[in-house]
DNA sequence: CTATAATGATCTACAAATAAACCATAAAGT
DNA sequence: ACTTTATGGTTTATTTGTAGATCATTATAG
């Protein structure tokens, strides 16, 4: 049972989606989309596009990404045959790492 | 009411969510820490860390920014400082932006 | 100035995501 | 080999985000 929770995020966090939000909106101000538009096309309300664009953090992710998409506002700076690559990669790097983590006693602070 | 949607996403939230998400998880192993760790530092359940790491679109985002910068995951491969003047840079351009779009007859594709 | 339309905000009902508990499997360390 | 622990997948109860509607405000175009 989720026990009632105030959830605390990080100022990193808060920044960055604040970010993210403010491009979708230049973007789609730029291309001339109205928020009805981008949000029909979206298949979201006009009130969840509002809350991404605010930079909201209590919304699904994919909503949010799929309006990036659709205003153009690139993830990681790259197309999606770039990201594919970049997972791929990623997919193989985790191939060489142990399936599971043993922590003996403490935490180890690894920063490589 | 929220009408019950199977929502779609586009190839590339998929991709997208799926590369953040294994970022996450290669970046957990490096600094070895378990999932259990992570997720209790994050103040979100085991189950919630398994499907960020899985890519799975329908999670906060606020949950898996948290997540990604408890790892160490940089978003826009930028730390704080440059995420905030980023977004500084952005509210000035939304300041030059017409408020509200106009968008009579049809939509205008304005790829500039 | 006027009219039209976009935006922002609020409210409610409901569908859906989450926390927590479980179990089974797999993998790491000894 | 054995033991222990991490992981992955369930299931259930409950919180919470979302759609949709409405209203007020703002701003654009004529």
């Amino acid at each position: 049972m989720p026990k009632s929770i105030t959830r605390t995020y990080s100022r990193y966090s808060q920044t960055a989606s604040a970010l993210l939000g403010g491009l979708i909106r230049v973007a789609r101000k730029k291309r001339k989309f109205t928020a009805q538009e981008v949000a029909e096309r979206a298949g979201i309300s006009r009130g969840l596009l509002q809350r991404i664009e605010n930079g909201n953090l209590k919304c699904e992710i994919g909503a949010v990404f799929e309006v990036a998409a659709i205003v153009g506002v690139k993830l990681f700076d790259a197309d999606h045959s770039t990201l594919t690559k970049q997972l791929h990669r990623t997919e193989e790097v985790l191939e060489l790492l142990p399936k599971s983590v043993r922590n003996k006693s403490k935490a180890v602070h690894d920063d490589f």
